[in-house]
DNA sequence: ACCTGAACACCGTTCAAGT
DNA sequence: ACCTGAACACCGTTCAAGT
């Protein structure tokens, strides 16, 4: 006998979902994220799931989308500009877990793909915003692209916060001055 | 009747796997590598690798390194440093999928993370050799992380060839310039 | 529209058993 | 030392069936 939960609204229930893989994907990563595993949890049959997303990926998509919510909603802090940066490398550095599955998970979905570029639309304008508010600079878009670069790059690396915001610092004073 | 191997050498066996693997990781990326598939593959019985490698992870650290040994081994070639840069560049950019790939999983595992440490560690110095032949710079150290983030972050974003040149000469000519 | 039961074709890994 | 057969506990996904 089927669950009936038809009188609940449709968004509450992708939301209790979304809410609940986000949940997973927080405290174990890709492979916490468990269709079957989470359908057990929220007391439902292994495959009701897929009544809501048609595969794994938009549920992760999903999920990863109400994480990514107030992160990148984020408005850029007052100050001067390089102390904007580290705090769009903070951010970055918010995102950076999850961004590594999503590059990974990229390669195979394309659902998964799009987000990828939809949040790296996303992380360049808040660095684009960081960068020229208050002091406008004349061509700002390659200086952002590569600070952009440098901060994703130096992220990759296993620094300690001291030695990545020495990094950072280095590399930004020289790609700023004219 | 289990198939009578012991008098091949044992590293020719070893080989014959990881051979194999690496093919199918170049193939179809991490999916194609399957214990189970490369096992029947090579007319064995599933759990066969098993003697060799402890675990999956074991196995694509052996095929990973079997396919960059060619690679991180190359001498940077001869000409103005702007140009070895963007041969580093391309020899990062050959990593870059399984590079993607490691980084995934060295967080659910200690051996791929240690060997990413170890591939990072030589595509490092590398850049260190193109950065100081010919012409040691004096306090190289900084410079190379600097131009490594931004080589590596610049090959996380889709950009056409020409584009990722442009990003990484700008960036590269402000990183040197005082 | 919503959900279940049952199945399919996979995984990585373990272990006792054989040569 | 080397390999197999058989099993375990999982996966993501599909589909017919029920309400």
């Amino acid at each position: 006998v089927p669950r009936n939960r038809a009188e609940v609204a449709r968004d509450e229930k992708v939301e209790e979902i979304v809410k609940a893989a986000s949940d997973r994907l927080l405290d174990g990563g890709y492979p916490a994220l468990s269709v079957v595993d989470l359908s057990r949890r929220l007391g439902l049959a292994q495959n009701a799931i897929y009544w809501y997303f048609p595969t794994k990926d938009h549920l992760f998509v999903a999920a990863v989308e109400h994480i990514f919510n107030e992160i990148l909603d984020k408005q850029p802090c007052q100050g001067p500009r390089i102390d904007r940066v580290l705090w769009f490398v903070e951010r970055l550095s918010e995102c950076q877990d999850l961004r590594t599955t999503m590059r990974e998970r990229a390669r195979s979905s394309e659902v998964v793909a799009a987000f990828d570029r939809h949040v790296t639309g996303c992380l360049r304008s808040m660095l684009l915003r960081a960068l020229s508010q208050e002091a406008p600079t004349a061509d700002v878009d390659p200086l952002a692209d590569a600070v952009m670069a440098l901060c994703e790059g130096a992220l990759l690396r296993e620094l300690g916060n001291a030695e990545r915001s020495d990094l950072i610092r280095f590399g930004y004073e020289r790609l700023v001055s004219p």
